[in-house]
DNA sequence: ATGGTAGAATGTCTA
């Protein structure tokens, strides 16, 4: 089995590449990150005729998560448990944002997770980073536990890069999000409830990264950070035959700045 | 190529 994870970065901007590399990958479960619409506009038609089910979780032009998959999508479930809500002031309702969907496929626990991402150390976004990233921590533990050996995948952009090795220069992200301690002792805490980065044995650093900046020539540059990962509990991280970083997707006209990342691993 | 990001509710926020 392929399992998948890409921030597309609006799946309207993107349905013909995105249909182009799932023809040429073969992938049998793909988690979508900034799908950038709403449910009820959503192309299901044309990913249906590509092969797969969809499973969407989307309100505006923000955010935005999906599950395709071809090996069954069952118990899907919107949203995170527990996540904390988001304004962007006092006059305007908290409200749950388009960040989390999960369902069963192909017997495992699959996770689309588009972690917030912080803006500015000391801005609230970046507080409410680190209580989703917290209620994350919370439900896989919680999960594994009642559950000790259920196939699952925590998948998606988490908008921290876990070591220096991630990123391209220390002095450029100095006193920039995703980089800062407390980030870094939120995804460890992930990790730390039971969840493996199963790809990183398979595409070493430094210098390995999952996203380049669309600005300042990042990616011909090759000055990007490592932010996307498929992180697996103990029974899925046993069965992990192989993962690679997409790379080639990031090239050419109209790609997301996000490249794809896989992983596949025993049916 | 003598510049230099892209996407969405086309205006300005988000990343």
């Amino acid at each position: 089995m392929r399992l998948a994870t890409w921030n597309l970065n609006s799946i309207r901007a993107r349905l013909p590449r995105l249909l182009a590399w799932l023809e040429r990958t073969d992938v049998d479960v793909v988690a979508l990150q900034e799908t950038k619409i709403d449910d009820e506009r959503f192309p299901r038609a044309e990913l249906a005729a590509a092969g797969y089910e969809v499973a969407s979780f989307g309100f505006s032009q923000w955010n935005g998560v999906a599950l395709l998959s071809r090996v069954g999508l069952t118990d899907v479930t919107v949203g995170l448990p527990g996540a904390p809500t988001w304004t962007k002031d006092t006059d305007t309702p908290a409200v749950v944002e388009a960040r989390a969907i999960g369902a069963t496929c192909g017997g495992v626990q699959v996770w689309s997770l588009y972690v917030p991402n912080g803006r500015a150390i000391g801005d609230p976004h970046y507080d409410y980073k680190l209580q989703w990233l917290a209620a994350l921590r919370d439900f896989g533990a919680k999960t594994l536990a009642d559950a000790p050996d259920l196939p699952m995948a925590l998948c998606g952009d988490f908008n921290i890069a876990p070591t220096d090795d991630d990123i391209w220069s220390v002095e450029y992200f100095h006193g920039s999000t995703h980089v800062t301690p407390p980030e870094r002792e939120a995804f460890a805490a992930v990790v730390d409830a039971g969840f493996t980065d199963v790809v990183r044995p398979h595409a070493p650093g430094p210098g390995t990264f999952t996203y380049w900046d669309y600005t300042q020539l990042s990616f011909p540059k090759r000055r990007g950070m490592r932010i996307d990962f498929a992180l697996a509990s103990p029974a899925l991280a046993d069965r992990v035959t192989g993962a690679f970083i997409d790379r080639e997707e990031r090239k050419g006209k109209g790609a997301s700045d996000h490249a794809p990342v896989v992983v596949e691993f025993e049916a």
